[in-house]
DNA sequence: CAGTGGTCTAGACCACACT
DNA sequence: GTGTGGTCTAGACCACTGC
């Protein structure tokens, strides 16, 4: 039973040795647990912030022990996919909740904290719909010329201009979205993807580098020509890793800076 | 027995709870092996890339089950301080060997990967002994006025200069270190602070700017007046929190960026 | 082969949140 | 009180490493 895949009825013959080895790889049940919980958020059966079944009734279900089921949670909760309250439940993670705003936004005002400066203001500048060109589409993992919204934004703490982004989406999961609803809406954006879209962002990844503003950028963020500004790239995965938005950011780098903690 | 010291010589304080909690509070079994696996390593009993003894012996040692220790070495591994090897034992992480290279050290190349370059040549531009002055000393939680190792190394990836860095450290703990050492060694600093002088770096923090390159960092790292660059301060920590390096480098990004993965 | 870490179980009890 | 996650135990067996 080691690397069959379980029962998708999630029937296990009560005979069936669970821990004969089979050649080939050997996968823990555990790590079976884990992709079937995967699948189940994946496929909106527990959606961002609601609780999945407790860990007694996921064990009776997958016909394994609590331990097993716990020893699953525990990695998808250090991966922040799932998030345990004691007392409560387990939790679908979501990037709509106060302790998570800026778990992917890693500018920080020079003095204070994240966060300590309020809400952020956005103001969108654009949003249309293109032509992926051929490094917009590989990044998204599309074809050149495939259809992809465009967006530009400002973000400002406390009245000054601090960020630029703009920012790629592949159109079809994203049907409908418009300059509108991105304006209108509160808080993160990747929250409104998660409402709106069910399109919810599991990881990313980021490749920095100081480039001089252009002359477009001056404008928009009130700096000086050629001020060295903080380039960032980010390539935003949702599950199966799969790349769901390329976003090209400049952060001004005076009044913030970068955080990054190594482990 | 959950709530209780343990019974041993090796009894803990009991701690306070790092949680918010007024209460008195409880600290688990396994947090309590946690302390005292991190002062055996803090102390010296076992060096970074030695083995820790077994998940049983522990057990004996403690008087828990092998679960409770295994939970605690969980945690311990986790947090990169510890590292499992299956059939072969746990070891303390060392950041001497190769797959952990570039823990510290995110600039990649434009095209590549991590280390794919071949070693980095590091050439020590100076290395004297100073007062700490008041920022310095605020970093490394000194005094004004205290000894402090400075010293400024170039690294350069295939020839060419990319790094210009400056670091400071408490004089004390790095009693003895010369520029001579420093430049005969080979492998990575962090490697030799904890052959030498039984440091071992354990996490770190960086604040990243873009910042232009003034007129000593052009020589150095051989970039026209005024180039972006990547201006990255860490402080890197060992055991207890305690801050043993301030490091402020200068990275040129047209070769090679900053990666940083998000979870 | 023995010794190590890795997985899994069944059951007990504790801490926490809600009702 | 009930139900949730959190801790701990004792024991079994599996997978990997090296003698």
């Amino acid at each position: 039973m080691t690397t069959m895949s379980l029962p998708t009825a999630e029937i296990l013959p009560p005979s069936s040795d669970k821990r004969t080895s089979a050649t080939p790889s050997f996968s823990p049940l555990y790590q079976q647990i884990k992709s079937m919980l995967l699948n189940s958020m994946r496929l909106g059966e527990w959606k961002p912030g609601e609780a999945i079944p407790s860990e007694m009734e996921l064990a009776t279900r997958f016909h394994v022990s609590q331990g097993t089921v716990r020893k699953a949670i525990d990695d998808l909760s250090a991966e922040n996919l799932l998030v345990r309250r004691q007392g409560k439940g387990t939790f679908v993670a979501t990037h709509a909740e106060q302790q998570v705003q800026f778990r992917f936004l890693k500018l920080v005002p020079n003095s204070g904290t994240p966060g300590s400066e309020g809400p952020a203001r956005r103001d969108i500048i654009q949003c249309r719909r293109i032509s992926a060109s051929a490094d917009i589409a590989r990044a998204l993992a599309l074809r050149t010329g495939d259809a992809v919204l465009q967006a530009r934004r400002v973000l400002s703490f406390v009245t000054t201009p601090t960020i630029l982004e703009d920012i790629w989406l592949p159109a079809a999961p994203f049907k409908g979205l418009t300059a509108e609803r991105l304006a209108n809406h509160q808080g993160p954006m990747y929250a409104l993807f998660e409402t709106e879209f069910n399109v919810r962002m599991v990881r990313a990844e980021e490749k920095i580098r100081a480039k001089p503003a252009t002359e477009g950028l001056e404008k928009l963020l009130k700096v000086a020509h050629g001020t060295p500004l903080l380039s960032v790239e980010r390539i935003a995965y949702t599950y199966k890793d799969l790349p769901m938005e390329l976003r090209r950011g400049y952060y001004r780098t005076d009044t913030h800076y970068y955080h990054n903690k190594l482990n």
